[in-house]
DNA sequence: GACATGCTTCAATTATTGTTGAATAATCAT
DNA sequence: ATGATTATTCAACAATAATTGAAGCATGTC
């Protein structure tokens, strides 16, 4: 992936509301909302919620299509896993030993803490 | 973790410098790197550097320790991983067979197209 | 056809971010 | 102490992004 791509696809999840619309699309994957339902449980002015859509498509982080008079919006996971992947593949110089110590007290964390 | 912190980490990989930034201090976890030679691999003014690293660490993403006239920057990869955990924890509502489909075609698209 | 609905686009405004050069502070070497 | 090095902060400016209300365009209903 390219950095300039990666760099856009953060900057799609980088302000509260659009991380909240892209969160409820990874969590109706794959079948996706129209975007009426998105504003009514997220109560973001129609207006604005196109605004951050649009950036979200853009990024492709999400894809449109119509479906009669709404449009639904899906999540594109794989491409989710792809920038998680540009992020993390590097990790320690690839020194494997030093991520699994990474990931233990990441674990441990979770274990602790709970889900939110 | 709360969607504001969130939303801040992801706005401090928004930027192609800030992203490379990251990635680097990734890629040298876990010792780090001091300012002068993010700035000299990256060919970033040392001003405009500053202000990013700022910005990375006010996310949490680095830590910063004094080391003599210089300052060391380390990524906080648990950080990173927690993260990731919040973007994909409820990818699919939880059902395991539709979020293993994707995770199929994201190992595919990684052999075929090789690491970047 | 006339009207309601769902959603977007446009234009104007406000707010936030990024960049640059100059000035400052701390450390180290002589 | 003087001077060199490392990196930050400050202030000014340039560039981008977010929000809002009004207008527009399909689609569906009567």
């Amino acid at each position: 992936m390219e950095t300039k791509h990666a760099a856009t696809i953060f900057e799609a999840l980088s302000s509260e509301s659009r991380l909240d619309i892209f969160r409820l699309l990874v969590k109706y994957a794959p079948e996706g909302l129209v975007a009426g339902e998105i504003a009514r449980r997220l109560g973001i002015p129609s207006t604005n919620l196109s605004f951050h859509l649009k950036a979200i498509v853009h990024s492709g982080l999400a894809s449109v299509e119509k479906e009669g008079r709404y449009l639904r919006y899906r999540a594109n996971i794989p491409l989710m896993l792809g920038v998680i992947a540009y992020l993390t593949s590097e990790c320690c110089s690839g020194r494997p030993e030093e991520c699994a110590r990474y990931r233990a007290v990441n674990r441990h964390l979770k274990m602790t803490q709970g889900r939110h």
